[in-house]
DNA sequence: CGTTGTGAACGATTTCACAGCG
DNA sequence: CGCTGTGAAATCGTTCACAACG
């Protein structure tokens, strides 16, 4: 475990890494390659290697890496041997499209809140159970069921707002579907999920390429 | 406009630059250094500088940059002066959700089609008037209604081979939010919108800065 | 005068190439 | 022998600093 600065780059890569090695897992295969993990996940087998050495020795020479002990040796990196819980803010149709969403419960996220402003929301109960809470409870709610994340999935107008309120209840994580840039202090980590903007980039390459 | 190999991230940034400019011009804003823009954007300004340098010169030295001139230039660079139109894969949660959201439209982003594999659904309309199709019809359907960009919200196990499919068809652009690492050929160009990869992110920073 | 546009310096990340080791 | 781990080289992207110019 060096004191690099390790490239946020990296720790994308390592999710990816993991999901593959988990699918690698369920077809029985026990030790791999860097070159042939590197295939799966469509990079470099080096950047594999270099990767992994920001943490640690983790491959044995002449034969790769075993399946089982890297996926536990990344969820270690990652802080994924445990639950995370979540709070959705925003419950139109796409955060209640992500509540009811598999696969963050498969990867150890729990929504374990939701707010929304709307008077004929708050209250109804949710198809996983959960009870839709007033955002001017979310300090409360949120220290009350331990919520580690904030996700946003309000309208861009709400977001810097409900921002503010999720820091204010001492939440240091935020993944934010609202289409605008929020700002927060430096002790709380912010990951923007923007469709169009990905789209833009579709769009681009297919101005240019043909 | 150059022939030099612009990185990924400029293009991404464009895209930022753009949502930013269109709020400035709703605030009537008319002017915009490089400085200001850049503060909005959270970047700094000479990036902005050099990343619009490599498709030409759009300030004005000594102002800045006429916001709705700024605007359609980007506009022009991106390809976004026109409709693109999406079809979506995949009719679940997650993939209805997206249909009814509305930033899709706002930026120039149509659904002209819907597929799914269900009999269940096929058939049934959706809030915004389409009809879902079956998958088996998707060649078909994605040529006649010239379907430029396919979104894929299907489970993990089917995406490949619908992305196979969508290729088949003539598409180029994809938007995947299946949690798998598709392979298209190199003509192809995806997107990957992955939730649990940047919730990992931000348990990652979580467990490491606490 | 102020801000753009840009070569040059810098910094970061990826890839190479091979020593080290099971 | 084969594959990992890693210093060194190459590549790529960002920031600086200032000349050019409206």
């Amino acid at each position: 475990m060096k004191f690099t600065k390790i490239p946020l780059a990296t720790i994308n890569r390592l999710s990816v890494y993991l999901r593959v090695l988990e699918d690698l897992l369920e077809d029985n295969t026990d030790v791999i390659s860097s070159e042939r993990l590197a295939r799966h996940c469509g990079v470099n087998p080096a950047q594999i290697r270099k990767d992994l050495a920001y943490f640690g020795e983790f491959g044995v020479r002449g034969v790769g890496y075993r399946v089982v002990d890297l996926i536990s040796q990344i969820k270690e990196i990652l802080g994924l041997n445990r639950t995370w819980n979540l709070a959705m803010v925003g419950v139109g149709n796409l955060g209640s499209a992500l509540i009811r969403h598999g696969n963050f419960i498969k990867h150890g996220y729990v929504f374990a809140a939701a707010f929304d402003i709307d008077p004929e929301k708050v209250g109804k109960k949710l198809p996983n159970g959960l009870i839709i809470n007033h955002v001017d409870e979310l300090e409360e709610v949120v220290k009350e069921r331990n919520i580690h994340i904030g996700v946003i999935a309000t309208p861009a107008s709400a977001a810097q707002s409900v921002a503010n309120q999720l820091i204010l209840a001492g939440i240091n994580g935020i993944l934010n579907f609202a289409p605008v840039q929020i700002q927060v202090p430096d002790c709380c980590h912010v990951e923007n999920i923007d469709f169009t903007i990905k789209l833009d980039s579709i769009a681009y390459h297919l101005s240019t390429n043909f």
